[in-house]
DNA sequence: AGCTTATGGTCAAGTAGCTTGACTATCTCT
DNA sequence: AGAGATAGTCAAGCTACTTGACCATAAGCT
């Protein structure tokens, strides 16, 4: 194996990557959400199903609480969220999506499905799950955001 | 295929490609080069061998000129790039590497040739290649910055 | 119980990397 | 030669983040 090659993968992850997401997030402004950034939806993932605290939600998206906090203000703001008295910890806020959130979010499943599906007419059903499976195995618990 | 998988497929994507930018970048500042960003490498591959003017970079990087620019000013104060005046034309500027340049990308190329090997331990060498090979169907010419 | 330390969250201010807009110098096309 | 396109820079502004300080509550120790 080349050097030039692990630098040619890296460089062929961050366009599919980059490629991937920035299509889902057309198909989610096409379906009539607007003012969504991709970063939303990654926010949506650890809130489903059952809420979950900033902390939790700037672990999950690998930055600082206060910057996954101002997220939350936006999301609030924008109708896809709430923040409600956490029931065990009187500290905590659990932050809850609204149904306009979960709306947004099968939006993105809808734009992500048929993203991946032009993928599925390159490589084959089998091709995309084997890719799957693979950068499962090799990125399990990988920052979710790029973050240059 | 459920939606959610596309999901996780785009998570899994998003994973790898920072794990592995990441991991370089570490690999890079390790072998002594500090004050560069990953951003620089994808740079240097555009530079690299003859060289390329702000707006081939602008384009490359999917940035505008005055970005593209403002980089090129990082790098040649950090001594990594000189601008030199065009041979063909008196408009434009041939930016090139310098030796730091290329001695900073040849450490690149060993940091991530170190970062695929650990997935090559996972994978298998031809495991790793047939992932080089599915991203490089799907992402052929896809954005080099994943910028959200 | 009471004290100490850790944790969840916010407020405030600062920053890095990008953008848009305006401008000059040079090239290209007719 | 003139008109428009293109390479590049300067300047200003914006946005998503950061660091640092702070308060309220929880958890652990004696």
């Amino acid at each position: 194996m080349q050097n030039s090659d692990a630098m040619a993968l890296t460089a062929a992850l961050l366009a599919a990557a980059g490629g991937l997401t920035q299509r889902i997030h057309e198909g989610v402004v096409a379906r009539g959400f607007e003012g969504v950034r991709p970063a939303h939806g990654f926010a949506f993932a650890r809130l489903a199903p059952d809420g979950a605290t900033v902390t939790d939600l700037a672990v999950h998206l690998g930055v600082t609480k206060q910057a996954a906090s101002q997220l939350v203000d936006e999301l609030v703001r924008k109708g896809y969220a709430e923040r409600r008295p956490h029931p065990a910890d009187a500290r905590a806020r659990l932050v809850v999506m609204t149904e306009a959130g979960w709306a947004c979010t099968r939006a993105a499943e809808a734009a992500a499905a048929e993203a991946v599906g032009a993928w599925a007419e390159v490589l084959g059903e089998d091709g995309v799950r084997a890719l799957r499976a693979g950068l499962l195995r090799v990125a399990p618990g990988g920052p979710i955001r790029p973050s240059w």
